[in-house]
DNA sequence: CACCAGGCCCTAT
DNA sequence: ATAGGGCATGGT
């Protein structure tokens, strides 16, 4: 795990990649985007910036506002339930046990967005473990892990890094999927590919 | 035109 | 337990 998170910090160098935003614009990030992406998400945090999270759950238009970026029935459903969930018990009683466990129980956060939440937004020690994840993991190591195996995956990542280097580490892997696997021909077999960091 | 994007929930088997 | 379908917009 180290090799590969070394070699693609070295490529890439240090990735801002949900820095300083506020923890419940983690939270509308992070459902936003779920299956959707980034580019559009973007657009409907365009269109909620300045509004207040007790005046966004009770928005008739909150449809409207997050339209954008996908699945805007469901997904203002999971906003409100998530947001209120933060007002009530997040945001007053100090942080809890398990922010990952915590979202969980909401209809609308599943393990992804639940571990993206608690790690990008609370500074839990988890980390999501996305198709990205995956597909440079099983790349670099010859593999064939799939979504079955996300705890799995989720506890070695764990095992190998702090916090702050999960932050990161994510961020190497997003962004290397993006610029690399996912545009350059050769890298679908990432190993033929002389540009992939993920290359042994 | 087809396919995908930083998933999740519900249903039928 | 688990595969399959629905959800919706915007980009390539």
């Amino acid at each position: 795990m180290r090799s590969l998170f070394v070699s693609l910090s070295r490529t890439y160098g240090f990735m801002y990649w949900w820095p300083a935003s506020s923890p419940s614009e983690v939270i509308v990030g992070a459902i936003l985007a779920q299956n959707t992406s980034w580019k559009n998400v973007e657009k409907a945090l365009k269109l909620l910036r300045g509004i207040e999270l007790n005046d966004l759950i009770v928005r008739e238009d909150l449809e409207d506002l997050i339209r954008p970026a996908g699945f805007y029935r469901q997904k203002s459903r999971y906003l409100r339930n998530a947001i209120k969930y933060y007002i009530d018990k997040i945001e007053n009683l100090s942080l809890p046990f398990s922010v990952r466990e915590e979202m969980l129980s909401i209809e609308g956060i599943g393990r992804e967005t639940a571990d993206s939440i608690a790690l990008y937004a609370f500074h839990q020690r988890t980390v999501p473990v996305d198709s990205y994840t995956l597909r440079v993991l099983n790349r670099f190591f010859s593999s064939n892990f799939s979504i079955k195996d996300y705890e799995h995956i989720r506890h070695l990542l764990i095992q190998a890094f702090s916090t702050d280097e999960l932050m990161e580490f994510h961020g190497l892997i997003d962004e290397h999927a993006k610029r690399v696997c996912l545009k350059n021909p050769l890298c679908n077999v990432c190993k033929i590919s002389e540009k992939c960091p993920g290359r042994r």
